[in-house]
DNA sequence: TGTATTTATATCGTTCACGATGCAAATATA
DNA sequence: TATATTTGCATCGTGAACGATATAAATACA
């Protein structure tokens, strides 16, 4: 006798966490091509609307800790797309800019949004119910992102 | 001068991989109480609802691979929330069984469900906005879904 | 000013994801 | 029946995620 709240069926965690891998498996072959990573990616989609910004900043626009994003702007620097350069008014500040490469990079990748909206397209997914479909992922991130901040805010 | 397809706030994959982060986040504290990671959790729903199943099988309900899958069932068989035997008609086959250990964990999470849903229901989410939710991110998965199951068919 | 606290980033360990590859059992085919 | 192919699972390497912890710089405050 299986509870009803427990089928998979019923899970929106497990929706959100299969549709956003099989997402982010569309955009695999079309980065990998470049060198680049799907996170790499949403970094370099930081940098290209605003260029040098410290790590927290970047963290902060992605909803994730430094301690993942760290890691992935070292590779990322490795790979010669950005650099990290100490700040100046903060000394504790790492500031991460675009180089050259980095900026090229959002010309060679410019079919990539095309493609990957090419492929969910489909009877029920149209570019009218995209915004349907936004404003209750952007509730679901906002109540839960900020009920995170309230946390910390509190200790 | 950013493209409007570049920016974040234009990414279906950022949201649901951002959405699936911090949801996944909120099961985090509930479940490490009894020493379970979240994909752990999604294999004993599948366990749950039928038990005795071929790795195949659970790779395919959690359209995960079974490179994933394998070590993930490894850990949760020395958790000895799980069995692995091999197959009595198909020697190839690992079947996996719930312990009396697996089975219990039903009851001692029954609050799980009902403690995430709590957690994301605000103005806009509502039980009543959860069908359309469902419908596209069902979609979604199955369009993705789909086109990787025609993939390794032609190959 | 000296000390405590906070802040920004980094390091470490564990667990996924997943592409690539390996291996043995089952099945297809010559 | 012998060989080729497919199937089911496992191993390996890399790159995230993330909790816990460390460290140095900045700020607060006694």
């Amino acid at each position: 006798m299986i509870r009803e709240e427990f089928r998979l069926k019923n899970q929106l965690c497990f929706r959100l966490y299969t549709a956003s891998r099989l997402l982010t498996q569309v955009y695999h072959p079309l980065l990998s091509e470049h060198g680049l990573t799907y996170p790499q990616y949403l970094v370099l989609l930081v940098l290209w609307e605003k260029d040098a910004q410290p790590v927290n900043d970047i963290a902060k626009h992605l909803f994730l800790e430094t301690n993942t994003v760290t890691p992935l702007l070292q590779r990322m620097e490795k790979e010669g797309v950005i650099t990290r350069t100490k700040g100046e008014k903060d000394a504790r500040q790492m500031i991460v800019s675009l180089t050259r490469k980095g900026r090229d990079l959002q010309k060679r990748l410019s079919e990539v949004p095309f493609a990957v909206g090419s492929a969910v397209l489909c009877d029920s997914i149209t570019p009218e119910s995209f915004p349907a479909l936004f404003n209750m992922l952007d509730d679901i991130i906002a109540k839960l992102g900020n009920s995170k901040e309230q946390e910390s805010r509190s200790q």
